[in-house]
RNA sequence: UGGGCCGUCGCCAAGCGGUAAGGCCCCGGAUUUUGAUUCCGGUAUACCCAGGUUCGAAUCCUGGCGGCCCAGCCA
């Protein structure tokens, strides 16, 4: 699944898998693992993980990468959160084989080192109240104190513990903590929880337990338990891999495994937002339409805006593996489909703002049947027929009674135009409505001569694309643009937050719109280029009578940027 | 502020003491029945700053500056 790009990168983290090899350390082996939260669904940043975790493992002969679902916090986990994330890596290409793991698997193993921890003195059972260890724990720059359990006897806690497991005490009595050091100038360090009595009903193993273990005690555990070598995860967890180390080397005697954790810096993109909080928040306040609306930075929303995986991976790719801050442009991400589509869509015609035109001199009652490929430069993509007809839409953006400058090359008054795939036709004349001044149509005249030719003597430089007026489909069509106006969407005023910064705009509906008859045949996710506007993506939300297409990505608009300078010259 | 991490072109990113890869963007130009694609060509005397070591520093040393993360019984 590695993609073919000319230099292949090679970060830090494959340097130190393949001198780990090359030294023989680990037997030989490299596992590594995917280890989301089942409490929401998978975002661009997680396909970040997932290709560097499954990537590695690909990459090498003896390479097994997991999948394993972090679920040690019923309160906010899901099983519909675990179905989306297996549907979604599988999409993006991946496949764990048989390797498919949940935490809660080892809620007996954990609960039996945490036993190990106690009778060795590593760990306690604190009677202090939630706020009382947030005290307790001091700040940045100051120690804390110990908690007046803090030298029970391990005869103690173990009793206290069990009485925990056996449902004994209400939700948050007791806490079981590691005791390493209250004055560590590290945070994690201070005592962290390992375990806390929470009364909920856990997506896999129901009502069994009462206390459940948290991620710093269980993640490294299950990392040994699986035998993973290189635990791969973003920066903010670098604070907590003394913990890890910590945890694992009290443990040495029974786990007789520790991997490796190296840090990353996670994605950022520009004008949106990649925290599962924010992306449940704007799923909560219906801001969207759900996980999976096409303006999400999920993967189920780009499947759905019409991403391919294989873009979504050579994104991945490029960005590349490093400590810095991964803030990347999200026309970065958008030139990645542009790059795969350009390849793989079909071409058609399809009419976003429609302007009828009448060829005066075209046969009332004949329709023609022109065929057309289906990619320009493609052959081996097949081919589509068009229908010609005496009427035709066109798009209004395709027409200016005078020409704003030289460079413009679309369909002028008195000026001629080719129709892409078709005749070349001249503008004969405007027709306005009398009371609001608005066009309404276009008188024109074509050249039957010029069908897949030339006009004599003179050059066309303008194509525009059209759309048969009595054989053409109508469509809906879905514009998206970005969800926030800022770069930064963090960036408010003071007491604000990131939703003031949402885009009234990123969603623009489109009815009526006239596509061509062979795009009815398109099937829900299928991605086509509306030739000279953009790529489009059927949504499954389409019926029979209201095809919907999503506007995946525009095309590069080099006339926009033209345009755009309106009277400055050149 | 205590601790951890980061700072190379607008963005991502190579580089690991020998005189700044590559990709995206951008700017020219060519071809084009998509102002798309494709194809050519151009773009950091410069590596956060200041000193120092060295024949030679983005790479080593010292001191600054800037940014990110940590005070959940979340992950």
């Amino acid at each position: 699944m590695t993609e073919n790009e000319p230099s292949k990168p090679i970060d830090f983290i494959r340097t130190i898998v393949a001198q780990d090899l090359a030294a023989g350390k680990w037997d030989g082996k490299v596992t590594t693992r995917f280890p989301p939260e089942p409490n929401g669904y998978l975002h661009i940043g997680h396909a970040k993980s997932i290709c560097l975790n499954f990537g590695i493992a690909l990459e090498n002969p003896t390479g097994v990468c997991h999948l394993r679902f972090d679920d040690t916090n019923p309160e906010k986990e899901e099983e519909e959160y675990i179905q989306a994330i297996l549907e979604d890596v599988k999409w993006l290409g991946f496949d764990w084989k048989e390797k498919l793991f949940y935490a809660s698997n080892y809620f007996d193993k954990l609960y039996e080192l945490a036993e190990v921890l106690i009778q060795q003195g590593d760990a306690y059972v604190c009677g202090l109240s939630a706020e009382e260890v947030r005290t307790y724990r001091g700040t940045l720059t100051e120690p804390g104190k110990n908690s007046p359990s803090r030298d029970q006897s391990p005869q103690v806690n173990l009793d206290l513990f069990r009485r925990m497991r056996a449902g004994e005490f209400p939700d948050g009595r007791y806490i079981l903590r590691a005791k390493i050091d209250m004055a560590s100038p590290n945070i994690n360090m201070r005592d962290p929880a390992l375990y806390r009595i929470r009364r909920a009903t856990h997506h896999q193993t129901g009502d069994k337990w009462c206390i459940y273990p948290i991620y710093d005690f269980t993640h490294g555990i299950s990392d040994a338990l699986e035998g993973i070598t290189h635990s791969l995860c973003t920066l903010e967890f670098e604070d907590h891999r003394p913990l890890y180390d910590w945890i694992l080397d009290r443990l040495e005697s029974q786990l007789k495994h520790h991997p490796q954790q190296i840090e990353f810096s996670r994605l950022a993109l520009d004008y949106t937002v990649v925290s599962k909080r924010k992306l449940i928040t704007l799923v909560n306040n219906q801001t969207v339409s759900g996980w999976d609306d096409p303006r999400m930075p999920t993967l189920s929303g780009l499947r759905r805006r019409g991403y391919t995986p294989e873009s979504i991976r050579h994104f991945c790719s490029r960005i590349g593996i490093t400590k810095s801050p991964n803030n990347v442009e999200i026309s970065f991400l958008e030139g990645c489909l542009r790059e795969d589509l350009e390849k793989k869509a079909k071409r058609a015609m399809a009419i976003l703002n429609p302007l009828k035109v009448v060829i005066e001199n075209y046969p009332e009652d004949q329709v023609e049947e022109i065929t057309a490929p289906n990619h320009p430069q493609d052959p081996d993509q097949g081919e589509r027929t068009l229908f010609m007809s005496r009427e035709i839409y066109i798009d209004r953006e395709d027409f200016m009674e005078v020409a704003p400058n030289k460079k413009f090359k679309r369909l002028v008054l008195g000026q001629e135009v080719r129709l892409r795939n078709s005749y070349v036709i001249r503008c004969e004349e405007v027709i306005r409505d009398p009371h609001s001044a608005e066009i309404t149509q276009l008188r024109c005249r074509y050249d039957e001569t010029t069908l897949n030719a030339n006009p004599e003597g003179r050059k066309v430089k303008g194509v525009i694309h059209w759309v048969s007026a009595s054989k053409g489909h109508k469509a809906e069509i879905r514009l998206y643009d970005r969800l926030f106006t800022k770069a930064n969407p963090d960036e408010v005023d003071e007491g604000g937050d990131f939703t003031d910064n949402l885009n009234p705009d990123s969603l623009k509906v489109l009815k009526g719109c006239p596509i061509e008859p062979s795009l009815s045949q398109a099937k829900p996710g299928e991605t086509f280029q509306f030739e000279r506007v953009g790529y489009f993506c059927k949504d499954p939300d389409s019926t029979e009578e209201n095809p919907i297409f999503n506007r995946a990505v525009t095309l590069r608009d080099s006339w926009a940027k033209i345009s755009s300078q309106g009277g400055r010259r050149r």
